[in-house]
DNA sequence: CTTGGCACTCTCAGCGGGAGAGTGCTAATT
DNA sequence: AATTAGCACTCTCCCGCTGAGAGTGCCAAG
């Protein structure tokens, strides 16, 4: 990261400032008479020609303003923007919201991803809470009539996963409730593996409903990839970068593709603070021209999800991370409450 | 609906077909020749005159090929098209993908979502079978701890809601146990106001859990409207009538807010047979230029769901509406195995 | 080091013209 | 009476041109 004169840290943050709003390169006249600087244009220029040498700005051609570079935004993010935080009231709507909405799994990351979109104005992703979807706390067998029973398993963390079971033999509602009683204390805590080796040891019904709830728990390990949310998609139509040529229907294809949506946000988070990945510094060939913040939630005993959001490079990152943090630690409160601390 | 000679309607179904595969204007002399018609040009001219005379065709403008006419379209659907079925092969993949995903009610409406629109290569709506969420078939308290229990009910058709509940008093699992399983033989059947009801006529722990049970029924009552699922929004970028401009920003817009999708499909299906709107004959501003493929799917009882497709005007109708009456075929099936027929 | 001045470059919108595609009409043909 | 060939006419689309405007880069003066 090159070291700056402060003038030059000033007009990098004026030229980021003014892209991001306008989505136009900007011209040293423009930063001049926006942003009152005691300079001339002239001077501004010689300045710019700098900090183009340095890699943080370019040009599209050559009468053009400039644009920044992936790490001139980089540099902006490190050094010169504000450490900003969504507004009070702002936080009590949407931390409000999140309240109503504790009870059902699939409703509250339904409601992070659309309540993300929301704020930032990008296309939201998020991932379910991994780990807590694969250990089970309680196993129930509701009956349907005396050949066919619904199971309903219930796992660490609250997700619920149910599967239908044709029974070898008619069994009556007592007999199936005494069953499943029995068996979901002994299956308390078990994953996938675990089960399937209890099944092993018991016969008759007891063994084909152990069966099925290995069966359960190893579908819910399996199916974390393609558990995927997201929102906001006509956000990123109303960029001006984005209107037409067929990236964006690449991009949208690979949103909706929710086995690939599942690796974008995982990789590369070590510390527990929200990430940014800068135009190529993604994998993701359709996503070149994008930027993605993103960060993990979880509770103390390391369940953890992602969450972040997809825009375009100019993007108002103080905005954007504030946000994601902002969610991110609401979803991990929710864990933590669910987990029973 | 006029009456047309046999010509006549080989030209206009000639038309039709050119510019579904096209999407450009069709000329006298194109449909000669890629059709083998036994006629010159003029005399295909003078017909495609009659047929725009009729209503059945426009014109963009003096010297350009015709264009299908909403009522157009409607004269091919009702009297053109062959009822086509998707092919065996097809049919086998789809229907062994639904039999796998019977387990969970959210799984197999987005996998009904994700397949018509893949099947179609349009944009997929699914809303959840009403009526079968809304009346409780079991209800269990899983403790979490001495004060706090995740509420689990099983709805008719195999749905599930959960929600915590912080326990007035410190209750033992056993007790809480008991205590669940007397008030699931209660207010098995009970629909939300029956439930607010029974609430009222226990005490103590059995009110607070009765009560929460009712909520929970309320509320799956109150979020039909909320629980829409809906794929393929990349296949309507891919549309070249919708390749640029701001229409395809509202159409999205319109997919992503839930309520007012969610009011999208139902209205104005008498039938049990698949239902398509033509451009202006659908209500929604933003969709004037598209046309909707749609079905009811439900059981015997008369729990039913919405499925349908979004895409323009130019549609392979015939594909279309056999994978919506398919899928359709496929989901009612589901849901009668799920009420226990 | 800063600044005014100036030449140079590049984009963009607007204009005109020519090619091409396709129609509509009319008169001839079957 | 229906069909067809011929032909004039219309409209779009593409191409190249041009002038205006915006903006830079450089240089010489302050």
């Amino acid at each position: 990261m090159p070291h700056l004169a402060d003038r030059q840290r000033e007009i990098l943050r004026a030229v980021i400032r003014d892209f991001i709003a306008t989505a136009q390169p900007v011209a040293s006249g423009a930063l001049v008479r926006r942003y009152r600087l005691p300079l001339s244009p002239a001077t501004v220029r010689s300045e710019l020609a700098t900090l183009e040498e340095l890699g943080l700005l370019t040009h599209p051609h050559t009468s053009a303003g400039r644009v920044p570079t992936d790490l001139g935004y980089r540099y902006f993010i490190e050094s010169l923007m504000p450490r900003t935080t969504l507004q009070p009231d702002e936080q009590l709507t949407v931390s409000h919201q999140f309240q109503q909405a504790q009870r059902d799994t699939a409703e509250w990351l339904r409601l992070a991803a659309s309540t993300l979109a929301r704020l930032t104005a990008e296309a939201a992703i998020v991932t379910p809470p991994a780990g807590i979807t694969t250990i089970l706390k309680h196993v129930e067998a509701v009956p349907i009539h005396e050949r066919r029973a619904l199971l309903v398993a219930v796992l660490e963390g609250g997700a619920v996963r149910q599967q239908l079971l044709d029974l070898d033999q008619p069994t009556t509602p007592d007999e199936l409730r005494t069953l499943s009683q029995r068996l979901s204390d002994t299956l308390r805590g078990s994953d996938a593996a675990t089960a399937a080796t209890c099944a092993r040891s018991e016969r008759g019904l007891a063994a084909q409903i152990a069966s099925g709830v290995a069966r359960m728990l190893q579908e819910a390990e399996a199916a974390r990839g393609h558990d995927v949310y997201y929102d906001g998609i006509q956000n990123i139509l109303a960029q001006p970068e984005f209107g037409e040529g067929g990236r964006v229907r690449e991009m949208v294809a690979l949103l909706e593709d929710r086995t690939r949506l599942a690796e974008l946000l995982p990789p590369a988070i070590f510390g527990d603070d929200v990430h940014v990945a800068i135009g190529a510094e993604n994998r993701f060939e359709p996503l070149q021209d994008c930027s993605l913040v993103f960060g993990r939630y979880g509770g103390a005993t390391g369940f953890v999800g992602y969450v972040g959001i997809v825009g375009p490079r100019r993007m108002d990152y103080a905005r954007s991370i504030g946000a994601v943090r902002f969610v991110g630690r609401l979803m991990s409160d929710l864990v933590r409450v669910v987990e029973g601390n």
